[in-house]
DNA sequence: GAGTGGTCTAGACCACCCT
DNA sequence: GGGTGGTCTAGACCACTCC
């Protein structure tokens, strides 16, 4: 199953399974160019009759490729490969409290303040409608073995989640009240790097100006309201790891 | 097919497609508690049964909700409920050159020094065999409209890619010339924040101490051995967005 | 209109692994 | 041993879109 035209067992094969044998011969053939930027591929049925196996084989192969983002799939246009292949990554948004016992730290939570407020423009700004009302905000830290580990500032849009108006946030953080109580649908993540305001430093113990890590996320319900808004100021030191 | 045991047609559905019809009523069964975290799933000839499809179709289903980290999947031990949803996202790490075009800005390209050296005990710490052989060294900006965007420091291990000595990155920037011409197949990827060091600050034009965007990345080929070595300073306002 | 990929089916065999 | 998911097959129909 893993033969070329040769007949011969492909030796540079590690999978013997199937379809993805036929993936991997597929994308070393478009990393050596043997099918080049742009090109147009075989269509299934002549690839399936080459690898000597069932189209649906070789259409869960490409469509694995196509996932990766190394080829493009049009019906009846056939499959091309991408000219510029831009590396896709997958990683895991991390639950901060999983993240620090995974290094055998012990976990530790903080609430510094709830009130409830009309958001400032930055964060209205993010916020599809204009929020005339008060909403939720949350200010807390996560810390690891007593050391200050992220600062969570965060607004939570009691009209679309009212329910967070009864939750006891000096004992669960938000963070996970929410995950577990609110189901998620999408949203959108930006990462970026900021100097360390005088409050950002007093909840983190660190000095002002030091280099803060921040993702700052919306999470969105299935209906596309928003849920959240979330700022989360990693201390300094702090790496975020992707496997690619 | 989208009918439950009812027989109704399920008004909440948005797509008739099949397998995506099931995935989308398996993951609200899963976000509304009918399948609770943790419990075992009913298997997949059962839920075909219920659904009234093949069984591939069902599994075409439930592979894509494991790939979206919701369920866990063993032959015998059968489907469950993860307890912690880990949110996996899926983002492009951008070539910098599309980055930059595609705000509409002109990209530019500067090369500021290459040579060969010895890499420091930062650099070799990262690389698996201990390098005691001078390798190629090169430090570059790419500039948007004329303004610095992105700092490049990088190491190639010319062991590995010897073809890297004969190429031009007066023209090219590096970054480009390895994705054209060296199949790439993982890696890791570092994100954090540093506070700018004079050297950094004089290529990108900011005051020491601002707070910068790091990437660090490691590239690998098919065989596991280190390409290159690339750190990627942005300017500070840069920020990285990811769609969930 | 016609060729392509997207999907579904019914059946089959196998690898794994829990009990 | 037996139940589960993983995969393959051969055939079929459909949706899209290029020409």
């Amino acid at each position: 199953m893993c033969d070329e035209k040769t007949g011969r067992e492909s030796l540079i094969s590690k999978a013997k399974n199937g379809w993805q044998c036929v993936q991997e011969e597929v994308i070393r053939r478009i990393q050596t160019r043997v099918w080049e930027p742009g090109s147009l591929l075989p269509n299934e049925v002549d690839i399936a009759t080459e690898f000597g196996c069932a189209r649906s084989t070789v259409n869960r192969a490409l469509q694995a490729v196509a996932d990766k983002g190394l080829i493009e799939r049009k019906r009846k246009g056939g499959t091309r490969v991408v000219i510029h292949p831009e590396h896709k990554a997958t990683f895991n948004i991390p639950i901060i409290r999983q993240q620090i016992e995974q290094q055998d730290l012990e976990y530790g939570y903080s609430l510094i303040k709830t009130r409830h407020a009309i958001p400032p423009a930055a964060v209205r700004d993010r916020l599809p409608d204009d929020v005339s009302e008060e909403i939720l905000h949350i200010r807390a830290v996560h810390t690891a073995d007593g050391l200050p580990y992220v600062l969570e500032d965060r607004w939570i849009d009691t009209r679309v989640v009212p329910s967070a108006d009864e939750a006891d946030f000096s004992a669960q953080s938000p963070n996970q009240w929410l995950l577990e109580n609110i189901p998620y649908s999408g949203g959108t993540l930006r990462l970026s790097s900021e100097n360390a305001k005088a409050a950002d430093a007093k909840a983190l113990s660190c000095d002002v100006g030091d280099a803060l890590f921040i993702a700052e996320r919306l999470t969105l319900t299935a209906e596309r309201e928003t849920i959240t808004i979330v700022r989360l100021c990693y201390a300094p030191g702090y790496q975020m790891a992707i496997e690619l």
